[in-house]
DNA sequence: TATGAATGAGTGTTCATTCAT
DNA sequence: AATGAATGAACACTCATTCAT
């Protein structure tokens, strides 16, 4: 009962910058990098446009930030199970993909990843972040998994890599879609219908005859 | 003493409205909306940033245009055939896909479809042009080839709009690569080879048992 | 009779930079570097604050001008005065000083000159060029004419650059005194009496016997 | 369950004034005033930005402090020393030009003057301090050790005040350039060289033919 | 039709100063 | 006495848009 009205200084050096990013993103998606003014950011994170200063040296690393906000903690458990799964392939594919529609469907990987392909001419690091940190070591993991299914002879020939844009493709472009186009009017896709759906179609293309008899 | 000669080939004023919209094409393309700079544009059209306001009322209407632009001549071809086809399903995949992937490596649709992504929230309008006048018909011209494959018989049940992001998915996904990724140091992909394996293995999937003996 | 009031734009690209480095002047003079406001010297040359940008990239770019034309026209034609003098030293001298008092007393080369000792630090390539352009020049003429008149048996043996600055030392002095002190209730020195004065003592202190004699 | 033995040498806080003052010298003069950051001045002191304010009310304050610091102990010595010289005035002028140039070789006099004279327009009541604390009496002094020695007939009629900026000026610029010029590459003086032969030059167009013999 | 000089609102960043602890 | 997180006003520079010519 105490404590009556705001205090001018609130004190919390160690939760700002982790508010700090939460507001970002929400600006950063919003209107993307270049729109972004930081006395949103602030206003958003209930601190001084200064106070932004206190923690990150410019606007670009406030959405560095942000970026790797989003892949950390999101995408990197998908990862692990694609790695350590045993097989078979049929099972990994349907699991990874319902998976990966759930991330898309609940985190804000999908806002994240329209503003780092909006933004990639102008940021290219960003770009380059989230390549190395996020897309290329999943892409990597999806291309070994089938590659290994191939040793197996448990999937057809092919470029592994191929195959597996072939796998995800779909499911990001959903995610594409929702951020794009649904609120502009367009009839938003059921994501974990489309993975279910997609991952059936796929897998009859990709497996062996007799993989797929078994 | 009268100026004499001075034009020798003074461009039709018809065609600035074009030549405005190629440059600002390139400049959009390069830069992204909010970071191009009508100056650049202006330049690189030839003429004075005045001019641009002659025939557009702000930077916005140039980027409607451009869109439109982009769009027009290039995708709607793509739609007729798959309008007009008459079967089998099989046949149309293949050509369809590879057309596409013609399309995606040989014109600014990818680079323009990006920024359309990047400023859909700031310039929703665009995105609202874009899915109408692209995205949704192609879409829905692609779902319609599904049902009647569907109707005939060639095509196992489900959702054909899901089919349809089933089909284009890892092409569109593959352009946004290219034009994202590879610049910081992605390993490309080779869109045609891409479009026949994935055709091939997708079709597979969605072909009924019947069809597919064919 | 018909203009009236005040039209928007006044459209005299060739005056412009003259004005703003006036304005500057004023401005940079009375402020210093840092503390000199761009809005204030727009406002002073009655342009907005983007027409500065029109014809100076920067701020220190608009400082440099300030420093050119403050170098050039002033003391040019003293230079030219000193290397085209035949003898003998002592009416060089005198016509010298003369003419240096009077550029100190009708020009901004005072307050120029104390910009760019305060501001020296931090912007060193203005002192390069005040003393590349000016000071070394006009040194270097000064001590030139008293080697030559060493040589001619007129002046006593000793450094030249540093009887160089017995000579001018006083009159500089004097003129930052005024620009210094004067403003916060210092007793104002009467330049062209100090030069005199002074000409006249150096002089008796520099020449040869025999040539103070003639 | 206290904090024990905390403190192994904590500065005495008597201490804490000078050692602040002692590092805003070092960083104005680096700087300048309004380039000076606080912040460099707190750690170059080790002590907190908030502490500076347990001291000093402002930044001009302490730039007030370091002024008069500067002037202090430095000077006031040399004052003491023409006030109290019985003549010749021949050995004053040598003793005094001497130690001038030593003080200002070895004292941070001439960059702190270099400060007063940038910041006078901005901060008046510091080149008043200056003024009133040492550049008048100083002149004063000097000033009237040339009167007393024209009234004992050593030294030939004239302003003593303007004998007194020609004995002086020479040695000021030479510290002025220093601090100004040479930090570009400018070629340095020998300033206790240049004081001698200032002095004897100086002297001899000063002094009476009568004491000039002697 | 065309120019391009001019505008002025807008924004990232800095930094002297304050205050809860 | 001392800290250092936080503030907020200030300012250089940008750029879409206007308009006299």
């Amino acid at each position: 009962m105490l404590p009556v009205g705001e205090p001018k200084f609130r004190r919390r050096k160690a939760d700002r910058p982790d508010e700090i990013v939460e507001a970002a993103l929400q600006v950063f998606a919003a209107k993307g990098f270049a729109a972004a003014r930081l006395d949103d950011i602030a206003a958003r994170a209930g601190v001084s446009k200064g106070a932004l200063y206190l923690y990150f040296a410019t606007k670009e690393e406030i959405f560095r930030a942000v970026v790797e906000l989003a892949i950390a903690p999101n995408l990197k458990g998908v990862l692990a199970m694609v790695a350590a799964h045993p097989g078979p392939f049929a099972d990994l594919v349907a699991q990874f993909t319902a998976r990966m529609a759930e991330v898309v469907e609940n985190s804000p990987v999908g806002r994240v990843a329209k503003m780092v392909i909006g933004e990639a001419q102008n940021f290219p690091a960003l770009a380059g972040v989230w390549h190395d940190e996020l897309v290329a070591p999943a892409l990597g993991a999806v291309a070994g998994a089938i590659a290994a299914a191939q040793a197996r002879g448990e999937v057809r020939p092919g470029d592994p890599r191929a195959y597996a844009l072939s796998l995800v493709g779909p499911m990001l472009l959903g995610a594409i879609w929702r951020e794009t186009f649904v609120p502009v009017g367009a009839e938003p896709f059921d994501l974990s219908g489309l993975a279910r759906q997609h991952a059936q179609a796929i897998l009859t293309g990709m497996l062996t005859n007799e993989s797929r008899a078994a």
